[in-house]
DNA sequence: ACTAACCTGTAA
DNA sequence: TTACAGGTTAGT
């Protein structure tokens, strides 16, 4: 479910609550949601430790301890982490429970796919999956050229490059759809083959939808919460995603519906040459 | 480059 | 009952 703007909004809303805090112990609802490391359960790693900082990489979150560790948290599709100032029952699809020095963190996930794994802060680096991420394209480091140079050794259409999270970190399928449409670009162009002009808008139109994004606390189509229980509402703003034979925005004409590696793309057959 | 797998819930 | 859902990985 949370692409990059929907993880920022999770980091930043739990940032207002739990730094600092110390956590004093872990309960365990569902065990494969947690992984340790080096058959140490995450369970017995953690308490005692404090929250310093929370950061993100592509749409990870990183919880940083003070004793050295840090948090590693996916949520997949459906995966949520709330934060509660007093103690809250658990609800259905609760894995864990991380009680603080103040309230209590809780990670919940309907369908079971994302995780949290501990890691040693000093061997993050030795960690596949963020090995495989590409850049952040909101940083002063992403560039047109830094696109482009991405982009020219891939083989695949454009929406199944910029997917790839070894390309790009941190977008999914609604921001990819909306970054396509901003920038008039079909899905199905071979991602190698944009020109100069092309990579300009496309690199304007990632970043300009992937900051609406934020800036609009993230997209609830459907399951998305920050960590207050709170919807994002960027939702209302969506030109492509989820509005297949709805009119386009630009020019009116009916949406249209493609499936590309497994997954919905929707765009303006019109305005997206 | 596609498909299945991992899961549950909801809508068609 | 079936199709589909914001993700990623492994195996064809």
């Amino acid at each position: 479910m949370p692409e990059l703007p929907e993880v920022e909004t999770i980091r930043l809303t739990l940032a207002g609550h739990v730094i600092g805090l110390g956590i004093k112990r872990v309960r365990v609802y569902w065990p494969p949601a947690l992984c340790g490391w080096e058959g140490r359960d995450l369970a017995d790693i953690v308490p005692g430790q404090r929250i310093e900082t929370l950061g993100r990489r592509g749409k990870y979150v990183l919880v940083n301890l003070d004793g050295g560790w840090t948090l590693i948290a996916h949520m997949r599709m459906t995966g949520r982490l709330y934060y509660f100032p007093e103690a809250h029952a658990p609800e259905k699809h609760t894995h864990a429970v991380f009680e603080l020095d103040w309230g209590e963190l809780q990670f919940t996930d309907t369908r079971k796919f994302g995780r949290i794994q501990a890691v040693p802060t000093a061997r993050l680096g030795e960690v596949p999956a963020l090995r495989r991420l590409g850049p952040e394209p909101l940083e002063q480091s992403f560039t047109v050229q830094v696109l482009g140079e991405r982009l020219r050794p891939k083989k695949v259409k454009l929406k199944a490059a910029l997917l790839d999270q070894s390309v790009l970190a941190g977008l999914g399928n609604i921001y990819v759809d909306e970054a396509l449409f901003v920038a008039g670009l079909h899905p199905e162009r071979p991602a190698a083959a944009l020109n100069d002009a092309e990579l300009v808008k496309l690199h304007a139109a990632i970043q300009t939808v992937l900051w609406a994004g934020i800036e609009s606390r993230g997209t609830s189509f459907r399951d998305y919460r920050d960590a207050n229980g709170e919807m994002g509402s960027f939702q209302a703003k969506l030109n492509v995603y989820g509005r297949a034979g709805e009119p386009c925005r630009q020019c009116g004409r009916p949406l249209a519906r493609l499936q590309l590696g497994g997954r919905t793309t929707v765009f303006c057959p019109e305005c997206q040459g």
